[in-house]
DNA sequence: AGCCGTGATGACACGCGATGTCATCACTAG
DNA sequence: CTAGTGATGACATCGCGTGTCATCACGGCT
């Protein structure tokens, strides 16, 4: 028998995700994270930068990113290699965990912290996109725009799929038409 | 004579970024600052919520938004709405002050919580355009896309203009030319 | 079987950020 | 002259995050 349980990390999430929703983000310590777990606190910060990471750790969606734009055929529209890496993305990552998404939604709304590491996420992965366009030979202020045109279509729509019930990349096509004629 | 000096948030305001210049934003404690400054630890938190935000206090650029916003004449096209407060912000805002803002910018470039709250604040102004442009009867899947448009075409318009001599709503209006022919 | 390197964890100390609380004191109004 | 106001100082405290060393299971090697 091991000396220690297996698993750390993913005692650790769920740990953490049950004390947030009981009783916030904010209100949760991580010595409190870390006794349900059956962890000390030293633990956490090892698998963890900071407490905010337990909830952002699993995301594997850039680097998902950089594979699609590195093995797209050469000369592919931009804006098509766009519109088909969203809806994989969308297929494999969102619509199959609708449920679990809607709850860390909910916990990264209520602290203004979380919200910022979100807002890192979604700049890290535009910033995927813009250098993979760059590589491939797209000039960097297209580039940049393709990218920023790629998150705001898929946070703008990511609101609007979380309170309905229709497909993401559904909504997606929705709003590049929207935006197409908002734009002209 | 008064029991304390004046202009205590010019002060920290002032000693703040020469520390942050001099020895970097994470190597600098708000004790060095307040002692800088001839405060204390105490009076920093009284101005500011948190070590960042000295560096994003004096940011009136939401509320000039929103006064704008809510002036324009009725009916006015929502694109042309969103042009000419650009040109107004770049124009009083911007232009003027560009060599105290890219040495803002290199602080901010330089740690990752600064780069946070920098994306929370323009996710904040984004929200303003947003809210705005439904309170005129926008629809609200449009208005969320014209008020992401106007933060893409600046903060993409803005990396060029810091790293060039030319006017900001020049480089926004490129910018926009080439979103239209991305997008098409 | 015995030895040893590796890697994850525990235990402890510590600095810094951030907040609550109360005292202090200049200024102002009346 | 007095009472109220508002900014600051002084002090205590909590939680986050990190450095450091010890511990101990495991797997490989001899």
């Amino acid at each position: 028998m091991s000396r220690w349980q297996p698993d750390a990390r993913e005692r650790l999430e769920q740990a953490a995700i049950e004390l947030f929703v009981e009783q916030g983000f904010a209100e949760t310590t991580v010595p409190q994270i870390t006794a349900r777990a059956g962890l000390t606190t030293r633990t956490f910060f090892r698998h963890y930068a900071d407490k905010r990471e337990v909830l952002f750790a699993g995301d594997e969606i850039p680097e998902m990113a950089a594979r699609m734009m590195a093995e797209a055929p050469e000369g592919t529209d931009p804006m098509r290699q766009i519109l088909e890496g969203l809806r994989t993305v969308a297929a494999t990552r969102f619509d199959p965990r609708k449920d679990e998404i809607r709850i860390r939604r909910d916990i990264v709304r209520s602290d203004p912290g979380l919200v910022e590491r979100d807002l890192r996420k979604r700049a890290a992965l535009s910033e995927v996109i813009r250098s993979a366009f760059v590589a491939r030979g797209i000039w960097p202020l297209r580039a940049a725009l393709l990218a920023e045109t790629a998150m705001t279509l898929l946070y703008v729509s990511f609101d609007e799929w979380l309170d309905s019930d229709r497909d993401l990349f559904d909504v997606i096509e929705k709003t590049l038409a929207e935006l197409r004629e908002t734009i002209a």
